[in-house]
RNA sequence: CGGGGCGUAGCGCAGCCCGGUAGCGCAUCUGCUUUGGGAGCAGAGGGUCGCAGGUUCGAAUCCUGCCGCCCCGACCA
């Protein structure tokens, strides 16, 4: 993509409405553009990023066995009167008049209507298990909006919800889902903690948010050091593998990991003290077990072996792709702006012009740009006729992994130099060097 | 929903107290010079001063009402 014909519109001054870093970095990268409280459009390059996390999601949630769907945002207050939700929740649903005075609302959470396809397509065990996922705007009406996309009105869901026969295989889609957000965040570049979390009045021990730490988080979360360490499980973890997804679980939720209102002084103090760790953090996901409260009043039911019919045992399951576009901003950047983790990143290569309209780096930002376009490397060619210096403040704010800058003094002696945003580090090499370093399969380090 | 603050050009702000018809920096456009960490000079364009009433000869400025946005707290992917 060359700068000069794309869309990124950059700031280089801060919006005042912007306090936390990710919002003012999203907003001064031209990713974004808030168009009410709460409520934000996604530019180009916001856009890129957001499609990104939400790809990596999907595979992983079909890596686990998990089917995509895709459910509306406009739902019928009917099905929600059935779970008798239509009146519980309160102010925070959108709730609209149609035409014809029929009462629709924006869908805050789809379980209902996920129970409403469940129960109109299955009949037996033999179906199960089962786990629809869809990846759809929600809209929840929120108090007080805030932080940019860290908490905003409409935001990107993906929101999965699991079907078994009984409470033990309701645990392994549980489970499945648990190794699967592990993973999911791994890819994403960010550490993730599952803590319990509160389970309301269905109890029992299956809610956990997976919190990520950031100084800038929402709230105090306590946990054991080693969590930072521990191995996420790899591609070919065996989904059906029973024991084996439930040892991965309980492995990871061996040790000390709490948010503030499930916090136990008294526990965390039981921690050796190099091994407390106190910070703050941003729940980037959500796992939830709650049985047979949908099915039974929707009437989702099975037939069992034995021919009885009985409710479904349910959970759900979400993460917020576009509230992930913000946690991602928080837990990595500095002072010049942005640092992508690479499977995240709008591009992975920009090409800095730095004397525009020589002819020397012309045509070796154009070969470089070309060849790397050539080979697939999503590259932005900073083609505009700036000065060195606002080309590389450019670069580092939008955060792109790996720079190559084109300048006259490294190309009189056939070089140019690239710089990896995340360490800093900057290395002169031949214009085809820098190709194959870009270009070559998976990393370029 | 309680408390606080802010709405003046695309962005950041001054002007308001003490009424006289709008200004600064950045950005934008033109020209020239410049080109390795947000360039310089010269010129130009761009504003229903959030909206609606009111007071006044005259309102960005004073009064009333409304709307929008942000922050702190209680609640949440």
């Amino acid at each position: 993509m060359r700068l000069s014909r794309y869309f990124l519109p950059i700031l280089r001054e801060t919006p005042k409405e912007a306090e936390i870093v990710s919002h003012r970095l999203m907003l001064r990268a031209g990713m974004m553009r808030q168009e009410a409280a709460g409520i934000y459009a996604f530019l180009p390059l916001g856009l890129r990023v957001l499609k990104k996390i939400e790809q990596i999601v999907r595979e992983e949630q079909n890596r686990s066995g998990a089917i995509e769907i895709l459910m509306p945002t406009m739902q019928s207050a009917d099905l929600w009167r059935e779970s008798g939700r239509y009146d519980a929740y309160g102010k925070e649903m959108l709730r609209i008049k149609d035409r014809h005075e029929r009462d629709m609302l924006y869908g805050p959470t789809n379980e209902e209507m996920v129970t409403d396809i469940f129960r109109a397509y299955v009949r037996s065990y033999k179906d199960l298990p089962l786990n629809l996922y869809h990846i759809q705007w929600k809209f929840r009406d929120e108090v007080r909006p805030r932080f940019g996309l860290m908490r905003g009105r409409e935001f990107l869901m993906k929101d999965a919800y699991s079907f078994d026969v009984d409470q033990a295989s309701a645990r392994h889609s549980y489970n499945k889902m648990f190794v699967a957000y592990l993973r999911t965040f791994a890819r994403l570049g960010l550490r993730s903690i599952p803590m319990r979390a509160d389970t309301g009045p269905i109890g029992g021990d299956l809610s956990h948010e997976f919190i990520i730490l950031a100084s800038t988080g929402e709230s105090e979360v306590f946990c054991h050091k080693d969590y930072l360490d521990f191995a996420v499980p790899d591609a070919n973890v065996n989904f059906d593998d029973v024991a084996g997804i439930q040892t991965i679980v309980e492995k990871w939720t061996s040790l000390y990991a709490a948010t503030d209102e499930m916090h136990d002084t008294a526990v965390f103090q039981n921690i050796p003290v190099d091994r407390q760790v106190s910070a703050r953090g941003i729940e980037v996901g959500h796992i939830f077990y709650f049985g047979t409260k949908y099915s039974a009043p929707m009437k989702a039911v099975v037939a069992t072996p034995d021919g009885k019919e009985v409710p479904v045992h349910s959970g759900s399951y979400g993460i917020g792709p576009s509230r992930l576009v913000a946690a991602i901003i928080e837990a990595s950047h500095d002072e010049a702006g942005i640092i992508w983790p690479e499977p995240v990143a709008p591009f992975r290569a920009m090409v800095l012009n730095l004397k525009q309209g020589a002819a020397e780096t012309d045509a070796a930002s154009e070969q470089i740009y070309g060849a790397l376009s050539e080979l697939g490397v999503e590259t932005l060619y900073h083609d505009l006729d700036d000065r060195p210096g606002a080309k590389f403040a450019t670069a580092d704010l939008i955060g792109v992994p790996w720079q190559i800058m084109v300048g006259p003094r490294s190309l009189a002696e056939g070089k140019v130099e690239v710089k990896h945003r995340t360490s800093g580090e900057k290395e002169l090499m031949s214009v085809a060097a820098a190709i194959g370093r870009l270009g070559g399969a998976g990393t370029a380090r």
